[in-house]
RNA sequence: GCCCCCAUCGUCUAGUGGCCUAGGACACCACCCUUUCAAGGUGGCGGCACGGGUUCGAAUCCCGUUGGGGGUGCCA
């Protein structure tokens, strides 16, 4: 437990995580860490979601993931909406005690009607001075006192709002249900919360919560807002429309560190990026400098492209032996692990996310005796010559003596063979390659022999050869 | 409707009145390297929304316009 800052990130469970809750998470993470203080994960549950175990442990799993570990010390809770219960209701009486909130008989459909009729916007304090006492079907309202409110926000400044454009808003339901907002001022009470970092999307309701915290005789948090995170129609990233989910990325083969970095540079840049000439930067540097002051104002563009491009760095950046472990898991089970610890140097450089390699080097698992699948293109462009027939077999003579078969000497090879049509290894290599991947590009093709086999590989540059005789290549 | 926020290359951003001939990153284009594809290297394209002020001087401060987004429930 932390003397420090209390930060409180509030997830609520829905199945899957939304990267925008992973960004202020991990800022609240930063930000708890670097000034010694607290991260409280506070899950907002609902009878959904009480049902729904998994989806509080998907909560867990995917902080996890992004590095915000339940074991570390910062790191508290979780804490459960939904048994503080009896505390909003309490708050919600001592709200009524003071005077500083009322019971109204309306139903919605009366107050949209009232304003209708008076031709005012929302509800007008009615059952202000009614005196109504508790009831069945009476909401307890909020009494919004005159004046301005100004919440002073740490990316944003002093935002004030006048009062008067805030309604005397619900508190209580009429079915005696506390409503989202005042159980959640009152678990930030409750969790001695001191520092509120979320999206700019909550900032409207923020007066109506510092009204709250000043009524139940606290003093309200100091606020952050930061910028939403939103699609190419510069919209709100929603679920419906938009790719979110973060177990999503993690699946298709995004690393953390990646993602993780990438997040954090979306509203912020670290100090002595622009010098470096690279964005790329470790968790504790950015936990290391990482500060609300800085952050952009305006919302931010999730752009996959980037993601990507980050994500490759990382994955070049990996010693190798870390690169083929954790590559391994995205093989499917039965390939050769020592196979691809023999082609995983010369596939590293050359992806975006680890979900791309089968598709890269399924050539290398096929069964021995394998139809090769050519694609079509890559056959007709490879053999439209009509060198590459002649060629092909040259080459398996040459290859069918080679004693030490080697990616040094499959080159050589190719090389004596091509010597004689006057080509090129660019253009050499295009029969070769198609003949014993099917495709014409893919990873360095001595590389990809030499772990081939011989006896594959000529099996296959044979079983090419035939097919240009038969006259295609199906 | 009402309230709030926002506005620099296509995108993410640096910039807090003179260091700005507006810098970097991603993307894009060209060239180099090259065993296809990548990676790497070099170079290029490309931006202060608009209009008024303030100031000797404005991307930077103020006002307005326009544009975008968000909020606005007896949802969470």
């Amino acid at each position: 437990m932390h003397a420090g800052p209390r930060f409180r990130f509030a997830p609520s469970p829905t199945g899957s995580f939304h990267v925008g809750g992973a960004r202020t998470a991990l800022q609240n993470w930063a930000l708890a860490r670097r000034v010694g203080g607290t991260f409280v994960l506070r899950i907002e549950d609902t009878d959904e979601a009480r049902n729904r175990p998994e989806w509080t442990q998907g909560i867990l799993d995917a902080l996890a993931w992004i590095g915000i570990s339940a074991d570390d010390p910062h790191f508290e809770g979780p804490y459960f909406q939904s048994s503080y219960a009896d505390a909003h209701l309490a708050a919600a009486q001592r709200l009524f005690d003071d005077g500083l909130a009322y019971y109204c008989d309306l139903t919605s459909e009366q107050v949209q009607q009232r304003a209708k009729d008076l031709g005012i916007n929302g509800y007008d304090g009615y059952s202000r001075d009614r005196g109504l006492g508790p009831g069945p079907g009476r909401v307890l309202r909020f009494r919004v006192p005159d004046g301005a409110t100004v919440v002073d926000d740490l990316v944003r400044g002093e935002v004030t709002f006048d009062n008067t454009t805030i309604e005397d808003f619900v508190l209580v339901r009429g079915n005696g249900t506390p409503v989202f907002l005042l159980a959640n001022v009152v678990d930030d009470i409750e969790m001695a919360i001191t520092d509120v970092v979320r999206a700019e999307e909550h900032l409207p309701n923020t007066p109506k919560q510092q009204l709250l915290w000043q009524a139940l005789g606290r003093q309200a948090p100091r606020w952050a807002h930061v910028p939403v995170l939103v699609n190419e129609q510069r919209k709100k990233l929603s679920k419906r429309r938009d790719k979110v989910a973060l177990e999503q990325y993690r699946d298709e083969g995004y690393l953390a560190e990646a993602m993780v970095n990438y997040l954090m540079t979306l509203g912020w840049t670290p100090p002595g990026a622009e010098a470096a000439g690279s964005e790329i930067v470790s968790w504790t540097e950015i936990e290391a400098a990482f500060q609300l002051e800085d952050v952009t104002h305006s919302p931010a563009f999730f752009d996959v492209k980037k993601l990507g491009a980050f994500n490759g760095e990382y994955i070049r950046m990996l010693p190798l032996d870390e690169f083929v472990d954790r590559a391994g898991a995205e093989l499917p089970v039965d390939w050769d692990r020592d196979r691809f610890a023999a082609i995983a140097p010369h596939i590293q450089q050359r992806l975006t996310t680890l979900r791309e390699i089968p598709d890269k080097i399924d050539f290398l698992f096929w069964p021995d005796g394998a139809v090769v699948q050519y694609d079509d293109e890559s056959w007709a462009k490879a053999f439209d010559p009509d060198w590459a027939a002649p060629l092909l077999a040259d080459v398996i003579n040459v290859y069918e003596g080679l004693v030490d078969w080697s990616a040094d000497n499959l080159k050589v090879g190719l090389e004596d063979v091509m010597s004689g049509y006057e080509l090129k290894l660019g253009k050499a290599q295009a029969p070769v390659r198609v003949a014993v991947t099917g495709r014409s590009v893919g990873p360095p093709l001595f590389e990809s022999m030499e772990v081939l086999g011989q006896s594959e590989t000529l099996r296959r540059l044979s079983m090419a050869v035939a097919a240009t005789a038969s006259g295609g290549g199906r």
